[in-house]
RNA sequence: GCGCCCAUAGCUCAGUGGAUAGAGCAUCGGUCUUCGGAACCGGCGGUCGGGGGUUCGAAUCCCUCUGGGCGCGCCA
């Protein structure tokens, strides 16, 4: 039996789509219950403000959805639940439109509530309990320490840190993790490299090998330091002190660098660790007692009378037999040589992971690395664990664009663009923004002229300065010995409710973005936010013109409460929010 | 060949099966010179890649074709 509550504003209100849908739910069931509405199974109420503004503040389309079921058109539909609604403070004007849409406008008087509302909530605004009790973990970066993060890799960053920030938004307790590998051949090449540096940097003959060798300018300078720290005590050692101290400087640059764009990981998770706790064999032990291994020449369930040229003299490798869960073949566990391949230590970390207890376990990958992470849930799921906690946001590459033409990127041959660099030629909340506003999905051209030009082309100064705005309304209001102590809201306007209303919203696009793993929402939000508050600050003077002296006080009282939700979203993007610029 | 992603204004891109598809830039014209103009207002600009289908309703879901990106190792 359906039990309605009392619905009210005040500060509980947070997610308004919702609190709709939950009064249109009541009705239908009172409609019901009253032999308005014939029985049936009510579908999950959508509510959301509509595209236009003359279609209300929210927006019902369920009358359309129970005509059929209901057997009766849907305008009466929409009627009869309307006279079912339960009373609401935050609901104003009802309205039935056309074919059924039922528009609902937001009460003006409980609006302006929320100014103070606003105000009182501070910087934690919207802060809400989706994820209470729960937590989560978002791994993202995770690059080998072989070099400085490059822009590709740096959308991860950004989306994986945002996501971070939004699920804490959301309630979670979320930790960020970084994965690597220390281990490889790719770190051996490293290790060798800076020999190479070192011994040139000691004035030795030293020829630069084709291939297997890093280019980057970076291990000359870790070179130079090596000889003043050791002096030329290394000269007969092989590559492991040099991959040592490779590593440990490049996890310094690297950290240095994301601590740049605000994002600091809690977690550095070694590969190797892995391997030192027995967890990759005896996760290797689980799938097998759990018959999903075997050990083969190759996989066997391919045609096999063709033997393949490049398994002449390869013996028995160990497969996971993954087509059983849907993949297109089989996978290789451990090589014929005794050493396993990535995917069973990839499979042994998510089996940590979960194990770790994390209700909700985040990936930011690249495209390139798609089909690795399907096998990888295959494996969670041959072990009996629960895959579904596990969500990949998977990232299309990015392509910088210079002079409208790609440029190339590979930290092998060292003519990369680093995030390091970006950052040095724009700025750090610009890098920021313009890699977290697109859809993971989209390919993303960074266009590096626009995003080192600070002119309005670039939507960034125009987010920004509305908080700089609202800094620039206080100073000058103080400098005028002008408080808005006491203000009265109820003397605000058409203009300032309407910024209200869109900022009432922040709650849904931090609810949405959470649930569908989709930080750029938060991106576009800001633009829209800003672009409504604009030409509001050019019409609504606080300070300027004959405004009397209340009606003053109310509107400062207005932007403070939007440089409280400014700051908010810029935060919730991993930005600064400037007071000047 | 197979799998995943993409195709929306001149450009870069939003768009949770709903109402007349939006924004920024570019372009053309205007406001205005200040509570910091990195601003505001307006115009121009679209057969949502093509074709079928499902639905009361499709940019959105399904099929197919075309054109791009990525991936298809006993690499990581």
């Amino acid at each position: 039996m359906f039990h309605s509550e009392p619905i009210t504003g005040r500060a509980t209100v947070k997610l308004l789509s919702d609190a709709h849908a939950r009064l249109v739910e009541s009705a239908i069931h009172s409609a019901q219950a009253a032999g308005e509405l014939p029985p049936f199974d009510i579908p999950p109420v959508e509510i959301r403000p509509p595209k236009r503004s003359d279609q209300g503040d929210y927006a019902a389309a369920v009358a359309l959805q129970l005509a059929k079921p209901a057997g009766i058109n849907p305008f009466d539909i929409a009627n009869i639940i309307t006279r079912h609604l339960p009373p609401a403070d935050f609901v104003g004007a009802v309205e039935v439109v056309k074919p059924g849409f039922i528009n609902f406008r937001l009460d003006e008087t409980w609006l302006k509530t929320q100014v103070e509302q606003i105000i009182a909530e501070g910087d934690s605004l919207f802060q809400l309990n989706l994820g209470a009790g729960k937590r989560a973990q978002v791994e993202f970066v995770s690059a080998n320490p072989t070099g400085p993060l490059h822009v590709g890799r740096s959308r991860g960053a950004m989306v994986g840190d945002t996501m971070a920030r939004l699920l804490e938004a959301a309630g979670y307790a979320v930790e960020r993790e970084y994965y690597f590998n220390n281990a490889g051949k790719q770190m051996v090449d490293l290790g060798n490299s800076l020999r190479i540096r070192y011994l040139e940097a000691l004035g030795q003959p030293v020829e630069i090998p084709e291939q297997d060798f890093y280019q980057g300018e970076y291990l000359k300078d870790f070179a130079r330091d090596l000889v003043a720290e050791k002096g030329d005590s290394l000269v007969g050692a092989d590559w492991k002190p040099f991959k040592e101290y490779a590593e440990r400087r490049m996890f310094d640059v690297i950290r240095a660098t994301l601590k740049r764009v605000n994002i600091e990981h809690d977690i550095f998770f070694n590969e190797n660790s892995l391997y030192e706790s027995g967890a990759v064999w005896h996760t290797l032990d689980n799938l097998r007692e759990r018959g999903h291994v075997y050990q083969a020449i190759r996989p066997e369930n391919v045609a096999n009378d063709q033997p393949d040229e490049d398994e002449a003299g390869k013996g028995e490798a160990v497969w996971f037999r993954s087509t059983a869960f849907g993949d297109e073949k089989d996978r290789v566990l451990v090589k014929s040589d005794g050493s396993p391949t990535y995917t069973l230590p990839d499979i042994a970390y998510h089996v940590d992971k979960i194990n770790r207890g994390f209700d909700l376990l985040i990936n930011v990958l690249g495209a390139d690395h798609g089909a690795q992470h399907r096998v990888v849930k295959y494996g969670i799921q041959a072990l009996g664990l629960d895959a579904s906690k596990i969500h990949v946001i998977l990232i299309q590459l990015v392509r910088m664009i210079r002079d409208g033409k790609e440029v190339r990127m590979s930290t092998r041959r060292g003519d990369y663009d680093t995030l390091d660099d970006l950052i040095d030629q724009t700025s750090a909340d610009v890098v920021r923004y313009m890699l977290l506003a697109r859809s993971p999905d989209s390919h993303l051209n960074f266009d590096l002229d626009l995003a080192v030009k600070q002119s309005n082309e670039n939507p960034v100064y125009y987010i920004q300065n509305a908080h700089v705005r609202c800094a620039g309304i206080f100073r000058e209001a103080e400098a005028r010995g002008l408080t808005d102590n006491g203000a009265d809201v109820n003397l605000l306007g058409a203009d300032e409710l309407r910024f209200i209303r869109k900022a009432m919203e922040l709650g849904e696009v931090i609810a949405l973005s959470a649930q569908t793993f989709e930080p750029h929402r938060i991106a576009f939000y800001a633009g829209e936010l800003a672009s409504l508050f604009h030409p509001i600050y050019d019409n609504v003077r606080a300070l300027h013109g004959d405004v009397p002296p209340d009606v003053a006080k109310a509107r400062l009282r207005f932007y403070r409460a939007a440089q409280v939700v400014f700051k908010r979203v810029l935060t919730l993007m991993g930005m600064s929010a400037p007071e000047r610029m």
